[in-house]
DNA sequence: CAGATATCAGACACACTGAAATAA
DNA sequence: CTTATTTCAGTGTGTCTGATATCT
């Protein structure tokens, strides 16, 4: 039998193929996917001066009313150290306000302005276009049964 | 209307609501579940002193046999500066080997050597044990669909 | 006292940039 | 001269740890 030989160099612009073992792999594509996802919705961002977190942050706080940092860190996800950061910036931008808690010492409120509604409204139309760019290769059943299969694998179960 | 006023600080072990904006949010749902899947993988991996990078590379050169650094690079998808790294740490432990291409001095061919394949068969165990764990709110059929959507997700299509 | 809160400093993995040295 | 390969030194984002000061 011949002796392995590193590969041919390929012809330029010829994408190599994927390993047998990865090609399937439902790990591998969930982290495919969800930097494509990435991508998409961080170049839109990113054009309206915005990270995920603004988005995440100025939903809860305008669906919710003002909150403590600790309640948006429960309610966001982001990390209690990472949200500091976080409203830094969107303070900086005026799309938030932090006040002592006069109730509670420790705790600060965060309102959203009226700055912050209104770049809320943009991002919920560039967080829209964000999905649909990203899940323009699916139908329109495909891609509900995406989210729903997402929705099952992320839901509870592993606590 | 009554002021809006901080959240009342749930009782501990509730979990906080999901901003509906949120909710069902696809790009979000992709990251929660790539999320799952590293901590998944990366568990099973940790314990066999690998990580998920070892896996693809392994996996690269006993399927297609010894390549240089650039190859691997392509078909892993690996940046080539992160190579450096992957494959001196696959040197350490004595799971590739790396010498110069006499036929291309600016290559290095690195090849696999026996307890590299030993090892990329216990990877082979510990991953396939890490999809059925991260999988297993699905069924049967439901992982396929899934497989399927992703594919066509993350194929072509964004040039 | 136990527990929550806000903050900081930093670890680690991953994706990615830019540049340099070497060789084809 | 142009291109490819390997390598190094960084950047940026996201998740997460641990510690500290403050307050309930």
């Amino acid at each position: 039998m011949p002796a392995e030989r590193p590969e041919s160099p390929e012809p330029p612009g010829v994408a190599p193929p994927v390993p047998a073992r990865l090609d399937g792999l439902p790990s591998r594509l969930l982290n495919l996917a969800a930097m494509r996802a990435d991508r998409v919705v961080g170049e839109k961002l990113a054009g309206a001066d915005s990270r995920r977190w603004h988005y995440a942050v100025l939903a809860v706080l305008a669906e919710s009313g003002p909150a403590s940092q600790a309640g948006l860190s429960r309610r966001t996800g982001i990390y209690r150290s990472d949200m500091v950061a976080v409203l830094n910036e969107l303070a900086e931008r005026r799309h938030v306000e932090r006040a002592p808690d006069p109730d509670d010492r420790r705790r600060n409120v965060v309102t959203v302005t009226p700055s912050g509604r209104r770049h809320l409204a943009r991002l919920d139309l560039l967080i829209a276009e964000a999905q649909r760019e990203l899940l323009e290769p699916l139908t329109e059943p495909q891609r509900g049964q995406l989210v729903e299969l997402l929705t099952r694998l992320t839901a509870g179960g592993h606590p």
